[in-house]
Parts: structure tokens; C-alpha cells; sequence
DNA sequence: TTGCTTGCAAATTTTTTGCAAAAAC
DNA sequence: GTTTTTGCAAAAAATTTGCAAGCAA
């Protein structure tokens, strides 16, 4: 057995921690990274990622694949879904109701044992949905004007 | 404009297709790839991407991506939702009534358009739940036993 | 001082693309 | 015959890793 490695506080890890906070856009890594080299200019990519994880380990962060195989990170950690617009590429974080959401029962008493559920909705946001849905606008696969 | 083009029906195309039927594993594109080269050995893991993306293009599979950043197949192309088991892997459809699943009015009551909706549910399978969920099992990243 | 963390560069992994040759229609 | 599709190899894109040096505890 291994002793339980302790975590050091670094510089690095909390730019990082502080470039996501207050951000509900859920940035790719490589846009977190550009905000922590305005802090930190010799800081690397590879830094960003292994900070990202283990914030995410620690239950700091949230990382979230959504339909994309590129991870967006959020700060928001409490439970919560998500909305992408098919349009604009916006992701928008969703609290509807927990409780009523899902009925998970049928699971629960087929022998499951659920941990915890994640809900994606697709369709267009508020401001899209405003302009004519079906207009087929550039969607950005990477950044939101 | 450019006039439609005619897609054309190939081996390959259909063997793809093939290779997944009646397949509830939600394989990996590297599975698929070794599956058809049995029929056909001399086809190129590019083709079989090619059309994979034809296949889903054309809805006649879905591409599904799980929290992990490699993408899943499933040929079972109905509106249906996702189990991941924690511990041993295995991707499960779920086939949970649709209607009382989700709440959405209050998406849509504050002028989102919802086109589709996505639940995938984490926790421990039939199988693992039953041999003591704690057990740190290993969890096979890629292929299941 | 100890050993976790960083920066750099190179490696990995998955998926995509360019292009000439082969196969469909 | 024309145009799409294939196979091959190389490119891309995102993330991870090895390692010596740096820094927190």
C-alpha cells in the first residue's frame, strides 16, 4: 500500500482554479489556458491540464463532455444539466427540478444502483430561437462571440 | 447550389452497417474496424470512419459520445437513453418513458426550442451491483469480457 | 531536505484529409 | 464514362507522459 500523496497548493493550480470562477461559458482547455498565461506567461498547456483534473478529481470543477469530444470544464459543482444550442454552440447550465426531472425507479427495482444521471437538452437558445430557428447560421465549433 | 449527390451502395458501407447489428456492446470505431476486416481485409480504418459518419448522417445509427472523448456506435437509432456502469464499463440502453422522463415546460416557457434531449444514468449494472458495488474492479477502458 | 509539481518536448490516441486508383451507377 | 468511394499515408487535434529542474512543505 501506497501512502496518500499530499497535495501541494501552487501557484499554477490556483490561476487555474480562479480562471473558471464566475464563468458560466464552460471553456475548452486551450481558452483557459490563454487566460492563465496573462497571470502566468511560463506557465504550459500540460500544467493546465493536469490542474484541470485534479480539480475535477477534488470536486473543485466539473468536467463535461457534451456530445463533443473535446471537455469543457465548469465551475458550477452542484448538480445540474445542460442546454447546447444547435445554432449558436452556447452551452447554458439548467437547474429544473431534480426531484420531478427523471424517474429513475424503474431502474432502482430492476437491480441498478444509480449513482447519479446527467441531461443534455438540444434545440435553440433564447436569443437564437429569437431569430428565426431555422436560419443555418455558422455554428462555432470553439468560441462564443 | 450544388446539385444532391447520389450516395453510392458499397461493400463496405454495407458491411459496416452490418458489423453492428444486433450489437447492444455500443462498440468503439476500432472494434467495428477489426469486425469487418474479417469480411473484408483489406478495408482501411478511414473507410470504416467514412462511414460510420454516413451511417449516422443518414440515421441509420447514432453516434454517442458517454463521457468519454471516444465515440460509441449504437444501431439501435430510436429515441432512448444510456446506462454507464461505474465499474465494469458496459454501456446499456435504456428504454424509459419518454413522456414522464423529463419536465422541459420551464425550458420552453422561457422561449428555448427543444429538439432532442439526452439522459445518460451512472451507477453500478445488474451484474456489478450484485458482487458488492464498492469493490474497486477494474474498468476496462475499451473492451468488455 | 523531501518529493510533489512544473515546463518543455515528444509521444499517444482518435479521427480526418489529400490523392490517385478502383468501383458504382 | 462520370463521379463517388476506397486505401494508404500523412496530418490534425486534444490530451498525456518522461524527465530534469524548481519549488512547497
Amino acid at each position: 500500500m501506497r501512502r496518500a500523496t499530499h497535495k501541494r497548493a501552487t501557484r499554477q493550480l490556483e490561476a487555474v482554479f480562479q480562471a473558471l470562477q464566475g464563468d458560466p461559458t464552460h471553456p475548452f482547455a486551450d481558452e483557459i489556458y490563454r487566460r492563465v498565461r496573462k497571470k502566468l506567461p511560463r506557465i504550459s498547456l500540460a500544467t493546465v491540464y493536469r490542474n484541470l483534473q485534479r480539480l475535477a478529481e477534488d470536486g473543485k470543477i466539473r468536467t463535461v463532455l457534451l456530445g463533443e469530444r473535446v471537455a469543457r470544464y465548469d465551475p458550477e459543482t452542484s448538480d445540474h444539466d445542460h442546454f447546447i444550442c444547435e445554432s449558436c454552440g452556447r452551452v447554458i447550465d439548467l437547474f429544473l427540478e431534480r426531484d420531478r426531472q427523471v424517474d429513475l425507479t424503474p431502474l432502482v427495482s430492476d437491480g441498478y444502483i444509480v449513482t447519479t444521471h446527467n441531461l443534455t437538452v438540444y434545440g435553440f437558445c433564447q436569443v437564437c430561437a429569437g431569430q428565426g430557428e431555422t436560419a443555418e447560421s455558422p455554428r462555432p465549433s470553439r468560441r462564443i462571440p
